[in-house]
DNA sequence: GACCAGGGCAATA
DNA sequence: TATTGCCATGGT
């Protein structure tokens, strides 16, 4: 069976087993987006924005641009078989795979996202919504056809300065921000879609404000290398509770899960952030 | 009023 | 390379 088709511009997924919007976009890999009047999650995504709408065998994926969100939604990635092999490592995976099944990672502009998780350090979901969603309101073009902003170009970036991250309520994440502008311009000369992870991470871990967990997640939030393990507080203290009590430190704690589940990483990463940092258990 | 949040920087050894 | 103090702000 087909998973999407596109028709007048609308995408239409034929699955609820393993793609769910709620999941996909609460699990903590991107921050704008918000649940609109008619109940449907909104998501916008660098200039883009997209609306779910249910349907009896899926999600209609209403946007301004259908090719974008194809891409974006990794549409053409079976997340079911990574699903299964996780849900095999052990009885504890299993529950934690159930409870995240419709989780997809997505594939977020980079630019936002290395701006996301520079301002997630040491922040809280919440407040990170907040002033991702003033510096766009600020500094972004709206969208056409909305009420929403697009996240502030290059260009647009540019010109801020740091008393306007500050104003906005950035606090000391505020000097990072103010020069990433110029930072990323540099960063794109690497050509990042060409590097192999480990080289593409020594680059990013160049930009000032990434360090080794903002550089894990936009490696896997924005270029989809799911041979990493982004570690955070949530990550550590579920990793102390069923994996193991030896203390180490979160590079060690990285590299261990990296060998327990290889290639399936990121996804494993997102089962587990999900399962501890938004439902709580 | 202390503690915490998807940590990182810069100084130090 | 590994450790440590410090950093802004808003929620609990």
């Amino acid at each position: 069976m087909k998973k999407y088709t596109i028709e007048n511009n609308i995408i239409h997924i034929y699955d609820k087993e393993f793609f769910s919007p709620k999941e996909s976009l609460e699990c903590g890999q991107i921050f704008r987006f918000y649940v609109n009047g008619a109940g449907n999650y909104v998501v916008i995504s660098g200039s883009n924005r997209a609306e779910f709408v249910e349907t009896k065998e899926g999600y209609d994926v209403v946007s301004n641009d259908p090719q974008y969100f194809v891409d974006f939604l990794n549409l053409g990635y079976d997340n079911c078989e990574v699903w299964r092999n996780i849900c095999g490592k052990s009885e504890f995976m299993k529950r934690v795979a159930e409870v995240g099944r419709g989780i997809k990672i997505l594939k977020n502009e980079p630019f936002e996202t290395i701006c996301s998780f520079i301002v997630s350090a040491n922040n809280n979901i919440k407040r990170i919504k907040g002033i991702l969603n003033r510096i766009s309101a600020q500094a972004g073009s709206k969208i056409e056809g909305s009420e929403d902003y697009a996240f502030p170009t290059i260009a647009q970036f540019k010109g801020l300065d740091e008393g306007f991250f500050k104003s906005i309520g950035a606090g000391y994440r505020s000097r990072y921000l103010s020069c990433l502008a110029e930072n990323y311009e540099e960063f794109l000369k690497c050509n990042p879609q060409s590097l192999d992870t480990p080289s593409l991470k020594r680059r990013l871990l160049k930009i000032l404000g990434v360090g080794e967990k903002v550089a894990d997640c936009i490696l896997l939030f924005a270029y989809n290398r799911y041979d990493v393990f982004p570690v955070d507080v949530w990550i550590e203290r579920i990793y102390y509770q069923y994996f193991g009590k030896e203390n180490i430190s979160r590079s060690e704690i990285a590299k261990r899960l990296i060998g327990e589940f290889g290639e399936n990483s990121g996804y494993a990463q997102q089962y587990l952030f999900y399962y501890k940092a938004i439902i709580g258990e």
